[in-house]
RNA sequence: GUGAGCGUAGCUCAGCUGGUGGUAGCACCGGGUUGUGGCCUCGGAGGUCGCGGGUUCAAGUCCCGUCGCUCACCCCA
């Protein structure tokens, strides 16, 4: 039996990268002042094909959907917005709180073929801000985007955008149509394209189509008035939080729902992949799912990305050290050890032993394999008086000391136990 | 869905024009050190060479098929 294709096992040696990416998240979004909302993975399609757009890849062709027992269509969600949105409306969040700052961590699916840093379980750190749309409020969300990226030691680009709204899109999308109609030689993809979603056409990878596209309106020349001036207001914030970024009026995103501000935090280091975090604004979209007509703005951040991205700059973290390793030699001691380690697992401290009987040696080379901080030595002439060694394995110092004396020590205390203690 | 590359020990890989599967590295176990780790040294264990078929006296090696993995296209976190 084998995991299935694009699923993938987090096994001890890798999963140390991902909770350091997860704790130093979730210290972030506290600081922010986001709360954690924990959302089914399983949804009904609806949600989904309404939220996304009917005509987006996500939808047509990636999403895994069947038949409930009962006949009903469910989807295991493809992204994280659209079930915090469904949370948001039935909870009746919006009477709570004017302005919920969101976050989820968790897993997501999309039926992919997989290659470097895609996989069809794939999971996300996101954020949805529900009930404010005020610019300063795009800028705060990518500074966030910004500090974790930070804070874990990577470096990305920032690239934003603004799609406009239903005022001004469709200006812009006349024109844009106008212009394909007179470019010759597009790709075939964007012959597709330029049918199905025009936007994307922008995007193409094609030398020869971006060369015309050069010479293609730009969003940003068609913004309403009230667009025009959120979006000055959205650098206008980066640029007062210090927060470097870079316009890119040919970013377009793979979900229908954005409107005005859009950013992805771009990296060369992916292979194909280029973003490891993107998001942007979505008024309308709460409404739309039959709530409250609120603003709302969020991001995802892709954890295997980020975890990639951690390993190959060598930065990854592979093991959590353990506080102590008790070292028994012979049945007398091992049965000591063995209580002597239960009660230190209940004061806080992580322990392990040896129940296979092996050499002092051995035991030591397993308490330098776990990282253990310290290993108390117990032996038949020490137990004896009660006694036992007690050895700091980084300075290499060992003491005796009573047992009792272990039992009544706390981590903190073990360390500062070799800078007071005279005695060896 | 399309294309390319690769499947040999737990992992990373040698294995030339077919001629008995490697004293390879890491990891694992044991000894050197009868009570002291990370280094060194000696030894040990571990394999249906992805699977199926074909060519041949002989296939890990060549051919066909199949499954799997990887990367890329597309798209995206």
């Amino acid at each position: 039996m084998k995991a299935l294709k694009g699923f993938k096992d987090i096994i001890p040696g890798e999963v140390e990268t991902w909770q350091f990416i997860e704790q130093t998240a979730r210290s972030i979004f506290h600081r922010f002042t986001f709360s954690e909302i924990k959302v089914p993975v399983l949804e009904k399609t609806k949600l989904f094909t309404r939220s996304i757009g009917e005509t987006t890849d996500i939808v047509e062709k990636e999403m895994y959907t069947f038949p409930d027992r009962n006949g009903s269509s469910l989807t295991m969600r493809p992204e994280g917005t659209a079930p915090v949105l469904r949370a948001y409306i039935e909870n009746g969040l919006h009477a709570v709180k004017p302005v919920q700052k969101l976050y989820t961590i968790g897993p997501m699916f999309r039926h992919e073929r997989p290659q470097k840093g895609r996989l069809r379980q794939f999971h996300q750190m996101s954020v949805e801000v529900l009930g404010e749309d005020n610019p300063l409020l795009d800028a705060e969300v990518m500074a966030m985007a910004w500090q974790i990226m930070k804070e874990l030691g990577l470096t990305a680009s920032l690239e934003i955008n603004s799609l406009g709204c239903k005022e001004c899109r469709p200006d812009f999308n006349r024109a844009l149509l106008d212009f394909l109609d007179k470019a010759n030689g597009l790709c075939d993809d964007c012959v597709r394209r330029r049918e199905t979603n025009p936007l994307r056409v922008l995007d193409c990878k094609s030398s020869n189509c971006q060369e015309q596209y050069v010479q293609a309106p730009s969003i940003l020349d068609f913004l309403c008035g009230g667009c025009d001036e959120h979006f000055k207001a959205v650098k206008n914030g980066l640029d007062m939080l210090s927060v470097p970024y870079k316009v890119n009026s040919f970013m377009v995103r793979g979900l229908d729902y954005y409107t005005r501000t859009t950013f992805e935090l771009v990296t060369s280091d992916l292979g194909a992949q280029s973003a490891v975090g993107a998001g942007g604004r979505y008024d309308g979209l709460v409404k739309q799912l039959g709530g409250p007509d609120v603003p709302g703005i969020g991001f995802a951040m892709g954890v295997e990305r980020l975890a990639l991205l951690l390993d190959q700059l060598g930065k990854g973290v592979h093991s959590n050290g353990i506080d102590l390793f008790i070292a028994a030699l012979g049945p007398e001691a091992q049965k000591k050890a063995f209580v002597l380690m239960n009660v230190l697992r209940g004061k806080g401290l992580s322990v392990s032993m040896d129940l296979m009987d092996r050499s002092l040696k051995n035991q030591m080379k397993q308490a330098g394999k776990a990282e253990a901080s310290y290993v108390l030595i117990v032996g038949e002439q020490e137990l004896a008086n009660g006694e036992a060694v007690l050895r700091n394995m980084e300075t290499h110092d060992q003491h005796q000391i009573a047992i009792k004396e272990a039992v009544k020590m706390w981590h903190e205390d073990l360390a500062t136990f070799f800078a007071t203690e005279t005695t060896k």
